[in-house]
RNA sequence: GGGCAGUUACCAGAGUGGCCAAAUGGGGCGGACUGUAAAUCCGCUGUCUUCGACUUCGGUGGUUCGAAUCCACCACUGCCCA
């Protein structure tokens, strides 16, 4: 068997590791789960990280199990969270899981004429049988509270002023008992995860051993951050989703495409499958010339096709240089085709002639007058690429781009194709 | 059950009778510079149609010409004791 860990560490995807992982993955085929949270009904960027662990799991001949958190989004994940999280409904959860159900079907090989053919589980299957009372006489009896409370992600919770209910600190025990579960119904001897799962990971591992004497590995990835210390995967609009109707293939690629250049050398190993060689020789060529960004568009390429496919990615790229490339082409010998084609950037409607402020209110570009008139006195605002510096600006027949369309541009990066509803 | 501390804008956190739409920091947004980057610098960041007006400081009521600030009650949270 080919080597997964060399792999996964080259890649920089190792945070921490319990012995032996290595030896068990170059001795058989193994099966190995991640833990999905349904906190959403779509996944988004942080969770490819877990996705392409699966991915590699795969392809290096192991079984890969994908379990959607049915019981665990029931309690909620205290780790290293400064208060007490929300909870979710029922209906909500249900739904949540669903949609996150659909997305995994996509990344991985569900063939089950193979031998490692991928799974998706939820484990609320099995805590749904099991009672509060032959739960902690059977599992909570193996673990000591001494040993929970030790956990680093839990530490914040107990120094905090917040306090955390026991319903978050049993989080980890019943995390542990699915690792527990798998192991002894499935013969899953690996769990992987971010490194912020670590506690919860070992508490499994720790389970397993007190209650059946076999042993279980694990292994962790590092959490992402951005160079400068940002949160990774939020821009101005939020979170980053897989689901390309809450993030359109366009945004997608454009967050890929924005990435530093000091995250996108550590990205482009993480998010992308290609080989070491190729990736070395990108990162030189980035280097000879930095302004080309030969690295952000490639992983945003590569990310995006494997997210939405090659049509996804074209339609990307076409968006990208309608928007940015041909910024000097000027805007009126966009043809009615390619600007109705411009997929990704929001479209709104107005009635028409106006005066600027009251077409942006009424596009629904800002919500009150007093926003819109705050960024054009900022020169954050642009009409079919021309800068509005005038607040009382009035927009005329003739400036509606084929009688129908502007091309509005809020600050750099966040375009808007208005149209009118009259014909003018 | 007892004692103590606390609840301020997206978050953290000042503010203890008028100078408070409320310091400061972070975050966010915009601009300049660039490479659709980073760093740096500048502006904005309660709501509303600019001046200006209006609604805020856990809730409700009160004292006062005037309350985020004082009083009463309630709610919630934390810590300690039982």
């Amino acid at each position: 068997m080919k080597n997964l860990i060399a792999e996964l560490q080259w890649r920089g995807m190792i945070q921490d590791i319990t012995p032996g992982t290595e030896e068990q993955l170059l001795k058989e085929m193994t099966s190995g789960y991640v833990g999905f949270d349904p906190t959403a009904d779509s996944l988004h960027i942080g969770s490819l990280i877990p996705i392409i662990l699966l991915v590699h799991l795969q392809k290096f001949g192991h079984k890969p199990i994908a379990l959607v958190g049915g019981a665990t989004g029931m309690v909620g994940d205290p780790s290293f969270k400064s208060e007490e999280r929300n909870m979710l409904s029922e209906e909500t959860l249900a739904i949540n899981i669903k949609g996150i159900q659909k997305q995994l079907e996509k990344f991985l090989d569900f063939n089950s004429s193979l031998q490692n053919s991928a799974e998706i589980v939820n484990n609320y299957d099995w805590f749904k049988n099991i009672s509060f009372l032959d739960f902690i006489r059977d599992t909570g009896k193996h673990i000591t509270v001494n040993y929970m409370m030790s956990k680093d992600s839990v530490k914040k919770r107990l120094e905090g002023n917040n306090g955390m209910s026991f319903t978050e600190f049993s989080y980890q025990l019943i995390q542990g008992y699915d690792f527990f579960w798998l192991n002894k119904n499935k013969n899953v001897k690996l769990q992987m995860g971010g490194s912020d799962q670590w506690g919860n990971i070992v508490t499994g591992t720790e389970l397993i051993r007190r209650k059946s004497g076999s042993s279980a590995f694990a292994f962790t990835c590092p959490l992402l951050k951005k160079a400068d210390g940002g949160k990774f995967g939020k821009t101005e609009k939020g979170n980053v989703w897989l689901d390309a109707e809450k993030t359109s293939p366009y945004h997608f690629y454009q967050f890929w495409v924005n990435a530093s250049d000091e995250d996108a050398e550590s990205w482009i190993k993480i998010f992308t499958f290609l080989g070491k060689a190729e990736i070395e020789t990108l990162i030189t060529e980035q280097k000879n010339d930095a302004s080309k960004r030969i690295l952000q568009k490639k992983l945003a390429a590569e990310v995006t096709k494997f997210v939405h496919g090659e049509a996804g990615l074209k339609q990307a790229l076409d968006t990208t240089e309608q928007l940015f490339q041909s910024q000097n082409k000027s805007v009126e010998e966009l043809t009615i085709e390619e600007l109705e084609n411009i997929e990704g950037i929001v479209k709104c409607m107005v009635t028409g002639e106006a005066d600027i402020i009251t077409i942006l209110v009424e596009g629904g570009i800002f919500t009150s007058k007093g926003e819109a008139r705050k960024m054009i006195l900022n020169g954050g605002l642009s009409v079919n690429r021309k800068k509005i510096s005038d607040v009382n600006a009035i927009i005329t027949r003739s400036e509606f781009l084929h009688g129908k369309y502007l091309l509005v541009q809020k600050g750099k990066k966040n375009f808007y194709l208005m149209e009118t509803s009259n014909s003018l």
